[in-house]
DNA sequence: ATAGCGAACTGAAACGTTTCATCCCGATGC
DNA sequence: GCATCGGGATGAAACGTTTCAGTTCGCTAT
């Protein structure tokens, strides 16, 4: 591999110098600068960025660790960051948790030892030793999809009790007495809140309310789910899902077994992905910002990283919105 | 930041006995190992991955970089990569060029500067300059979704010609005359060779063929283009889409003028993400085997990047399937 | 003529690891 | 009692940058 002092050496001048064309053009003639850069070229010469960031004590990139990228929504998330990142000329590297608490760990250790500039965490649950650990390694960090007392550290995340009340007061509103909630993981804050969001929307409405939880939230358990709420007698009239993966999960089963969406069944889906307009029945769903938090993630993140006087923690809480659509048609 | 040597010190060891504690733990007594395993959780060490990589030369990263992360073909495909890097103890970073030459370019220098230890790459275009730069950096890469010439460089792909004629003449055998062929942008040899095997299909059956170019493959290009094709007269009775995502679009756009599917218009897409199956028709579509194809690439890209006799570039092509769905169903 | 100045460049230290030759020392074999 | 051995620890070199205190040198102002 080609060095800084090959070049140096080849070109007939110092490291230093070598150095300055690539960092600082404007300190060095035009002649030396020209020498230098021929050389580059021919050589092929690339910098090393461990070398690099080994002298500098901190790198260039923020990580993303989100739940899923398998879901559109956190991909939505994940080029809002981008957007803000690159705009700062800072590079992200985008990972899975896959909802795994083990593997959340094992990015977030990564993370530690690559010095990342800071992370952007959408975090499987806030209270286990993974986080408490990360928290030591003193890497400025922001949590995305998910609340937090601010004084502790900042938060980008969508109002889930809301969103929940919103599902369940237009279930109300369209005459649904006796509803099924296909729920995700209670380990993730997301889930809770959506569950409570409803559950206080059909509070005291005499409305019979089914909760099932699934073990992942994606399309396949969504089928599942789907299947086995079609087997229960009496059958509910409408189902909220924690998810817009898991309702399209659900509504494939419908479809599949004949079942009317929404004459027989109404169906509420959470996200509102894009592919939730192009379902097989057009699918109603509670919005949320993608892209806008994860450009206000990252724009935080690096507030907290500016190496000026500290901006202090906030916690940024946006409102979700309805998106009614067939499948909630009466 | 606490180093090796605060360790160290604390321990009142020497650094190379603590560098031993964390690499071979082995080779340290019992005592020694302990009391410094006890200062380093004391201390919060973690070691700095930037420096042991500049020592190292290399880094246990490989890149890899896609067309487009919002399409869940590569999201699946990333699934394979990472499963099999994880096998053999490395991480990936994932990134996506959004089908721009630049951003390409800007990221497989990225990789450069970083040192990875190779690259998985499914590439904009492979003639440009971006592609050729990156070949001096010596860093091994494999594409991905492409063929190349196994001479010059590992590749793993499916046959798109076959692809576009496994559509084409399940079009024709339905009965199909008239047909438009929504393709992205022909600068990706995915769209080039799709086209080729579809006009392959239809050569000499009498087929009225008409093509149109959109600037992207996603939900909202497909939207545009069905719109576009409503107002066409005669109509055509099918239509193709380069991508799930494009036929997503473009019935949604048939559904919303209430054009039925496969009633008056048939659609193939190309692909089978897990959306086909759930759209508002559920979609025709040729299948892929996204994840095999990550898994496969990161393998090979792998045996490459091994410190033994090298095995030579190879190009593995996987065959395409039909599966056939509601669009196009008589 | 000389002091002073600034532009251009140099040389070496420092960043935090890993590795390897070396050293120490207690135990073993004769 | 002495040479040998080997487990265990040490110290320093090396990795490729960046940065900064110096050095050189041609110019300008006095």
């Amino acid at each position: 591999m080609v060095g800084i002092k090959d070049v140096a050496r080849r070109a007939g001048v110092s490291i230093g110098t070598v150095s300055n064309v690539v960092n600082r053009p404007d300190v060095v003639s035009d002649a030396t600068r020209a020498k230098v850069l021929a050389v580059i070229d021919e050589l092929g010469y690339v910098r090393d960025e461990s070398a690099r960031q080994l002298r500098a004590g901190r790198s260039r990139v923020l990580g993303l660790l989100v739940l899923d990228l398998g879901n559109p929504f956190f991909v939505d998330v994940a080029r809002g960051a981008e957007e803000a990142a690159r705009e700062a000329g800072l590079n992200v590297v985008t990972c899975t948790s896959s909802q795994q608490i083990d593997t959340e760990a094992s990015y977030l250790s990564m993370f530690a030892e690559q010095r990342v500039r800071g992370v952007l965490l959408s975090p499987v649950t806030t209270d286990a030793g993974a986080l408490c650990a990360f928290r030591r390694s003193r890497i400025p960090f922001v949590l995305v999809d998910r609340t937090a007392p601010a004084d502790e550290v900042s938060s980008v995340s969508v109002d889930d009790v809301v969103g929940g009340m919103l599902a369940g007061r237009h279930l109300l509103e369209t005459g649904h007495r006796r509803i099924a909630f296909v729920n995700g993981p209670e380990v993730l804050a997301q889930c809770r809140d959506r569950r409570h969001g409803l559950e206080a929307a059909l509070a005291g409405s005499g409305t019979e309310l089914s909760t099932m939880e699934v073990p992942a939230l994606d399309v396949a358990s969504g089928r599942e789910a789907g299947t086995r709420l079609l087997a229960r007698t009496p059958r509910p009239t409408a189902v909220f899902c924690a998810n817009d993966l898991l309702a399209l999960g659900v509504l494939q089963a419908m479809v599949g077994a004949g079942v009317a969406v929404p004459g027989e069944v109404a169906i509420v889906g959470y996200d509102d992905i894009e592919f939730a307009g192009a379902a097989a029945v057009p699918l109603t769903s509670v919005r949320q910002p993608a892209r806008l938090i994860g450009r206000t993630a990252a724009d935080l993140l690096i507030a907290e990283t500016g190496d000026g006087e500290q901006p202090g923690h906030r916690a940024v809480v946006y409102e979700p919105s309805l998106v009614i659509r067939e499948s909630t048609r009466r």
